[in-house]
Parts: structure tokens; C-alpha cells; sequence
DNA sequence: TTCATATAGGACTAATTTAGTCCTTGACTA
DNA sequence: TAGTCAAGGACTAAATTAGTCCTATATGAA
């Protein structure tokens, strides 16, 4: 389990679409606002739209909104639809990867990790980011204006 | 934190190592025993040494031990030594990598997933595997008695 | 109705990382 | 002193990641 860029930029993504909600918003604005490659991101907005997070439309004032509310979306879902799921060792994915895995005692401990990942990663809504997000920039806004 | 084949194989030589204590055991064997490439092995091991996990010993009847009991060696150890820190999301190691890092509010998700995982590697020690191993191994011998 | 503005989708490429090999040198010991 | 083993550096192959580019299709407005 590692966070792939692909997997960053759809947070960040998901995020600004949550910042924004019911009105479409189009690629390049949220490549620019987030600082994602343009192409790159269109990509990542069809899976996401293919996955029924997003939904899309064309032509003119199109572009991507949210079909659910931030607090039912975690970021668990997010991980999984653009990165697959969860694989702290090929093992646990790949059975064949390794003879030893009827007895290995280390497997147990990666089925564990990734357990506890998963957790907290499902206990995560994108709701709760807005809010934490809100403060945070309120932290920094004042440091700024201390010096 | 994603588990490199590299970091397997240690983790599988140094159990190798833990359940033959107080002898020198040679690259081959081990790469045999516990399916490794050779020539990958070797280098890895040197990393082991240069670490202080285990000790070589040159010319014939030379090889490998651990320099210290198993129950005092932990998978995270191994793990650092030929890995490196645990990285979840490459922001985490590189302040450079975000632009939003001072308020970014799914940062800390992944300091708390890394905090969690440390944790669980710290808290498993070779000791642990050793005897998980012996249980696992009878429970598959007893299937196979069964049938 | 047609032009400008969007996404959809597939094929491709570039860059980076992972997973090794190979070869030469140096230590140990029977 | 020959045979056996690790140390170390340089190299290569394979796989994965991180994108680009191009064409087609949908939509709304002039
Ligand atoms: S088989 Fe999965 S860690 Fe050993
Ligand atoms: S800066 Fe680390 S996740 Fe946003």
C-alpha cells in the first residue's frame, strides 16, 4: 500500500469537487486550482466517473460534480476505485506469488496492516477533510498575518 | 509503504537465520531453503551486515548469523534497513513534493496510517515468527496426515 | 445549423523504480 | 596454496508509474 500519484491527484480532485458542490466543474479548472496535469487528470476524472463517484457532462458549462454528499464519500473509496485495493506484500493479492504462504507467519502480520489501513481509511470522509481543510488555511492565514 | 520483493526475501533469510541460531549459514543454502535468487540474496545480506543485524564470516564454512536473539530483532528493523522508512504517500518524506503541505488536511491521514503500521512491525519480533512457524507447519502437516 | 467548448476513450511514450546479474577483489581455512 | 566463501561496484532487464496525444462524440449557444 502505497499512495500512487494518480491516487493524490484523485483526492485532491475530489476534494475541490467537494469544496464545490452542485455545479460542474471542468478539468482545466481543477488542474489549475489543484495543480494536476491536464491530461492526466481527465483520466482520472472517467474512472471516477465510470465508478459512479462523479458524474459528468459535456459541451459548454459542463464538466464534474459529485452524485453523492462529502460525508458519504471516504477516502477509502477513492483509493480504491483509481488504485485498486489494498496490497501491502504481492502475496496477499497473488497466491501463487509465494509456496510458503500455508505456513508463512509473516503473511498474518501484512492481512493485519492492511486491515487497520482500510479502517481508518474508510473512517475518513471527504466532509471531514473540508472541515479540518477550512482550519488549517485558517492557521496558515494567520501566521501570514503575524509577520 | 508497499512491501518490495527485496524487503520479502530479507524478512524470510533473516526467519531462515533466526531458526538456525549459532551457526554460519551459507548464501546458497539459504537462497535454496527459502527460494531466493542467489546473487540478490548476497546483496542484501551485505546490507544486513553493514546494518549490525547479523555477522559474516569469509572462506569455507563461513555464511551468516545473527548478531543478537530473535526475540529482540523486529520485522520494522529488517524492514528499515533494506527498505528505508515507511513512505505511504511520497509527501511524507519529500516537503518539496506538495505545495499544499501546510494546510493539506489529508496529510495527517497518512502520518496516523504510518504512526499505526510502525507500530504493528515494531511489536513483532522474530521470536514471534518462529513459533508461529512451528504451529503453522503442524497445522498444514495434519491436513495432509488427514488425507 | 454550425461553431465553440467540453468529456470519452484508446493508443502510445517517457521516466522511474524494482529486481535482479556479473565480475573482480579480498578474507579465511583445510 | 588451492578451494570456498563474502564484499563491493557496475551494469542490465523488466515492470510499473506517470503521463501525452489524437480522434470521436456530446452539448449548448450564437
Ligand atoms: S506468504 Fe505472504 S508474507 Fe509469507
Ligand atoms: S500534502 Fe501530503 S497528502 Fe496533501
Amino acid at each position: 500500500m502505497k499512495i500512487k500519484r494518480e491516487t493524490d491527484h484523485a483526492l485532491k480532485c475530489v476534494l475541490h469537487l467537494a469544496q464545490h458542490q452542485d455545479e460542474y466543474i471542468n478539468v482545466l479548472e481543477i488542474s489549475q486550482q489543484k495543480n494536476i496535469p491536464r491530461t492526466f487528470l481527465a483520466k482520472i476524472l472517467q474512472k471516477l466517473t465510470k465508478a459512479g463517484i462523479v458524474e459528468s457532462h459535456q459541451g459548454s458549462h459542463g464538466g464534474f460534480k459529485l452524485t453523492r454528499q462529502p460525508a458519504e464519500i471516504s477516502i477509502y473509496e477513492i483509493y480504491k476505485v483509481v488504485q485498486g485495493g489494498i496490497e501491502v506484500n504481492k502475496c496477499v493479492i497473488d497466491n501463487k506469488f509465494c509456496d510458503r504462504i500455508h505456513y508463512c507467519s509473516i503473511h498474518p502480520v501484512w492481512i493485519e496492516v492492511q486491515v487497520d489501513i482500510k479502517k481508518k481509511l474508510i473512517n475518513t470522509s471527504f466532509a471531514d477533510l473540508i472541515s479540518k481543510e477550512a482550519v488549517l488555511a485558517d492557521g496558515v492565514q494567520r501566521k501570514k498575518a503575524k509577520t
